[in-house]
DNA sequence: TATGCGATTGAGAATTATTTGCAATTAGTT
DNA sequence: AACTAATTGCAAATAATTCTCAATCGCATA
């Protein structure tokens, strides 16, 4: 049983709720192959194998990923939320291309402990950040 | 004349625009009080005054109003995207509280520094940026 | 292993934000 | 003032997401 089963299977448990097929299906599907991946993606890779899970237990399912810690919302693109893990990754910052919608990855410390001492300063506490950058990438540019 | 309209103006004139009487009204009201709004926002505070003004007009204003620098996008709160300033204020960040939606703007000379320092790195040409960091704020804490 | 019950599901209807088509109107030039 | 292309409001159309509900499933317990 892989850790993210795990970790997935406590928090279920924890709040009185059951590790269904369905459940199964997508956390497995989402820890597969997936980086970041939207509503959309997720219900086609799922498609391809099962024909039993539908939209509607997708959307059901991403907040309880969300609570349970493995994945956070990141990115909006194109109308559509996107997800990542934070589960197995580190966080990181993202530079997105508008012109290739290449996204780069960056992780950076620095940023974590400036934002962490703003927090301080505002007696917040923080639980999840996001940051992102849009321009214009390296190839794009010539 | 002030000088976000000048701005506007001179942005439809070069992309063979007109500046008409809704517009204006938008334009306005965008800058007459607003920091962080969304369109049912502004639909309503323009609607207090002008009986004549369409929410697809908004809706078709907004884009303008970004390619003409004068706003951009920023967060997306309650399912809803937001929009903030661009001309005449300084680049900050936001601590969006989950509790109460509170949001506390900060300013970072610093964060702007290492995003610069990192988009150097990658060879990207930042055009705009937003960092947002959800937890619990000061009051919903006790 | 069989049972019971509350949690969960899929399907499609409903909702919400946003976009679009179109006939009537308007801005800005001649 | 007339002309023409851009613009508008309205209402209908989309698109993403949420909800409703009857049927099913997971799992604790016998």
């Amino acid at each position: 049983m892989q850790e993210h089963e795990k970790i997935f299977g406590n928090f279920l448990k924890i709040e009185d709720l059951k590790l269904t097929k369905p459940r199964k299906i997508i956390l497995n599907t989402v820890f597969a192959t997936h980086e970041h991946f939207n509503v959309d993606e997720l219900y086609d890779q799922i498609r391809k194998k099962h024909k039993d899970v539908s939209r509607a237990t997708i959307y059901r399912t991403i907040p309880l990923l969300i609570e349970s810690g493995l994945i956070k919302q990141s990115l909006r693109c194109l109308a559509k939320d996107h997800y990542e893990h934070t589960y197995g990754h580190v966080r990181h910052l993202h530079l997105i291309c508008e012109k290739c919608g290449k996204i780069i990855e960056v992780e950076s410390k620095e940023t974590e402990n400036i934002l962490n001492k703003l927090a301080k300063k505002h007696n917040f506490n923080i639980k999840e950040y996001n940051v992102g950058a849009k321009g214009i990438c390296n190839k794009c540019k010539k």
